[in-house]
DNA sequence: GCTCAAAGGTTCCCTCAAGGAACTCATCGT
DNA sequence: ACGATGAGTTCCTTGAGGGAACCTTTGAGC
């Protein structure tokens, strides 16, 4: 298929896709971030071939999202942890439950909940602006060129 | 190669990639949000073959987030608009971008800025609780079985 | 000591989707 | 009449995903 690469875009999105775009990374990133760490773990809970489930491990290892750290030693026994490069794009699957929820969910009601540890609430995230606060949605940013603009 | 459909998952994050989780269809919502809106145009910006925008366009009109809209009657001339539901995914995007800024910009810095509307500065989206407005991480929140849950 | 199972992959083959180019069809400009 | 444009469609080739079997090291049970 020789499936075309993005990550050489001057796109913070096709960068990111680069990482995480690939069928299944963003459910092993969410197995990882519930708690499902170990190789067979995820193999079981996603249904997921062996072979690529081992390709996308070492990718997003080599990516810096997941550490492969050795929990003991003899027998050899490895675990997935994220790195905070990884625990940041948890965000991303924040705002995709949201989306989910929102447009999928459909009559049962949203599959998944959060509660927030600040106040306790169920809720959801939404995306504000870093510099006042405010909700900041597509339709509330003009879109300029930046310094890695390419050309 | 008869890839695994995330739809009847019981998880917003595998519903939501059956949607965009496809390789450039990120890509081409983020196209259509900043403007080109025709088929030549999507083929000639993303490199994408023809063949596989026509069917990732065809199903992001049936999962409704584009709409195919005749904007001549004739010739026959067609564009693709975002929707409601799509618009509100271009949010993930976003959210991508910052991503991809923080971590995978480089040197060069971001390709691309963003200019909040509200309050005029260059800014990025942060993760918020809609329930108290605090900061809501992956971090910041207890995942909790919710009424559409399986089993 | 021998057998069995578990963890963590690797190897193999098969199928189907992505890439790429060529082709279609209707309409416009000249 | 001729070429260009927009919007796809068709065809072939390649290679990634699925699935199953296999391998290696270790620990547990008999």
């Amino acid at each position: 298929m020789q499936r075309t690469r993005f990550g050489d875009m001057a796109c913070s999105i096709a960068r990111t896709l680069d990482v995480i775009g690939e069928p299944w990374s963003p459910l092993i990133l969410r197995d990882v971030y519930v708690g499902l760490t170990r190789f067979d773990q995820l193999q079981q809970d996603l249904g997921i071939s062996r072979k690529v489930l081992a390709e996308r491990l070492k990718w997003l290892v080599e990516s810096g999202v997941l550490a492969r750290r050795q929990y003991s030693e003899r027998p050899p026994r490895f675990e997935y942890t994220l790195t905070d490069k990884g625990t940041e794009l948890c965000d991303l699957l924040l705002v995709m439950v949201r989306w989910g929820d929102r447009w999928l969910a459909g009559e049962a009601g949203p599959p998944v909940l959060y509660r927030h540890h600040a106040c306790g609430e169920i809720a959801h995230v939404e995306p504000s602006c870093s510099a006042c606060g405010e909700p900041m949605r597509a339709t509330d940013v003009d879109v300029l060129p930046g310094p890695g603009h390419a050309g």
